[in-house]
DNA sequence: GCCGATTTGTCCGTATGTATC
DNA sequence: CGATACATACGGACAAATCGG
C-alpha cells in the first residue's frame, strides 16, 4: 500500500489511467490543478509525474499538457521488472508456481568464477541451482552464488520457499542495488536437462550482480529462461541531459 | 554539453567516479556539503544524485552516507542504452559502422501488421530494412515502419545516414518516448541470409514503439541482433514504492 | 542500551525561465 | 502578444534511519 504523499498520487494516477478514466492519447490535468486535487505542493506532483514518466504511462513537453501514453495490454508473459524475486513476479503476474532445489552447497571461488560473478578469488560462496516452474511447466533454471558471510545457514527448505524473504526477514539484509545485464546465449547440456526448449538452442539469461546496503556485493545471480516465455520491458526518454 | 545546474552537477560527480577520484565502496560527500561545493540547494543535489542512483553509479541509504557502486568495465560489447540511433550508439561505443539498405517502400499496414506494430490497419508506412554493420560484421538487421505522414519523404539516402537526424532536424519531429521489449526469437530465413549467425538459431530482438511531442506513435522499430555481440543493461532498485 | 549528532527522505511555498498555444 | 503550462532552482522544515560515544 502506499505510505509516502507522493506514492499515493502516483498510485491514484496510475489506478485512473489503467482503469482508462483517462485515456489514451488525452491530457492529465495541469500541474496546478493536480496541486489542488491533492492539496500537496508542485514538487511532490511532479515527482508522482516523473515515476509515470518512467514507467511509461505518460510522457511530458515543455508548454503543453501531460499526455497519456498508456495502453492496456494482456498480461500473458512473465514480464520481468524491479529487484524481486521470483515468488514475487509469479504473483504479481498472477501465475501459480514452484521450485525444485537442484543443488544447494559451499563452494570457494576460483579464478573464473571470481571473473565472472563479480567477486573475489577465495570468498566462500553458497552455489544455488533451482528450476522455476510456472503453471506447471518448468520455464527457468535460476543459478545464484551467495556470500555466505552475509546468507548464513541457507538451507534447502528456505531455498525452496523464498532466499529474499528469508534475507531480509530473518537476516535483515537490506537488498538495494541490482545490476542486470540481458544477453541470449547457447544452451548448455544442464540447459537442455531441466527445461523443455523444444526447437531452441538458445535461452534469455539475465545475469545480475547484488549489492546490500552495506555496499557489498552478496549475490550473483543468473536467469536462464525458455525463450518462448521471456519477455523484458523497458521505457527511455529522450535524455535531457549528458549521455552515460 | 551540460546545461542546467543539476546535469552540471550530475556530469561532473559522474566524471570523478568514473575516473576514480571518487573509487568503488567509498562514499560521496554529504548532501550538505555538495550544496556548499556547487553552491546550489538541497533538491538540485539530490536531482543530481538521483540520476546517478539511476544509473548504478551510486547507492543511498537513509541515514549513512552516500556509497559509490561504480566499478569500471571494458566496453567491448554493443550495449544499448536510452532512445539513440545505430549512429549514436556506434559512436558513443567507439566503433566504425556502416549501414545498408535492404528495402525502402510504401505500404499499407493490414490487420496483422498492425496488430504486431501498433499501428492502425490502414495507415500509410515507409517499410524500412536495413543492415548494420559494425566494425565491417553485419551484426543487425533493423526493420523499421514509419508513419508516411509524420517521416515525410524519405529516401534511401536518409536512410543509409540516419533517418532520426533528418526527423529531428529537417522535419522538427520531436522524438519523446520509447516502449521497447526485449526477447529471444527463432532465426527467419531473412535473418540468416543477411547476417552471420554461425550456431545459434535464435537472435536477440528489441522491438519498440517510438511516440513524438503529438502523443502519436510515429515509428516502430525492430532491431534483431545476433546474440553473440548483444547485451542490453540495467541497474535496478529495490522499489519505495507501489509495484507497477 | 541510550542519546545526540549526522545524514538522507519527504514535503511545502515561492520565484523565475521557457516552450506552447 | 498574452496566457498557460511545464522546467529549473532556492530555502526551510520536519521525519526517519544510522552511527558513534
Amino acid at each position: 500500500m502506499p505510505k509516502s504523499k507522493f506514492d499515493k498520487i502516483y498510485a491514484d494516477l496510475r489506478n485512473r489511467i489503467e482503469t482508462l478514466e483517462y485515456e489514451f492519447n488525452s491530457f492529465l490535468p495541469s500541474e496546478n490543478e493536480l496541486t489542488k486535487m491533492y492539496s500537496s505542493s508542485r514538487a511532490t506532483v511532479r515527482r508522482a509525474l516523473a515515476e509515470l514518466i518512467r514507467r511509461g504511462y505518460i510522457q511530458t513537453n515543455q508548454g503543453s499538457r501531460v499526455r497519456i501514453i498508456y495502453e492496456p495490454v494482456e498480461r500473458n508473459i512473465f514480464k520481468i521488472g524491479g529487484i524481486e524475486s521470483f515468488k514475487e513476479a509469479a504473483i504479481r503476474n498472477g501465475f501459480s508456481y514452484g521450485t525444485k532445489v537442484v543443488r544447494l552447497e559451499k563452494v570457494v571461488a576460483d579464478e573464473k568464477t571470481a571473473e565472472r560473478t563479480g567477486f573475489k578469488p577465495g570468498d566462500e560462496l553458497y552455489d544455488v541451482c533451482r528450476i522455476r516452474l510456472v503453471d506447471g511447466m518448468p520455464l527457468i533454471l535460476d543459478k545464484n552464488y551467495f556470500l555466505t558471510s552475509v546468507a548464513r545457514d541457507l538451507t534447502e527448505e528456505i531455498a525452496k520457499s523464498s532466499i529474499y524473504e528469508y534475507l531480509e526477514n530473518e537476516l535483515h539484509v537490506k537488498i538495494m542495488t541490482s545490476k542486470r545485464r540481458m544477453t541470449t546465449e547457447l544452451a548448455t547440456e544442464e540447459d537442455r536437462r531441466h527445461l523443455e526448449l523444444a526447437d531452441y538452442n538458445c535461452l534469455a539469461v539475465v545475469s545480475g550482480r547484488v549489492f546490500n546496503g552495506d555496499g557489498i556485493q552478496f549475490e550473483y545471480t543468473e536467469s536462464r529462461h525458455r525463450p518462448d516465455y521471456f519477455c523484458f520491458e523497458d521505457t527511455a526518454t529522450r535524455k535531457k541531459f549528458s549521455g552515460r
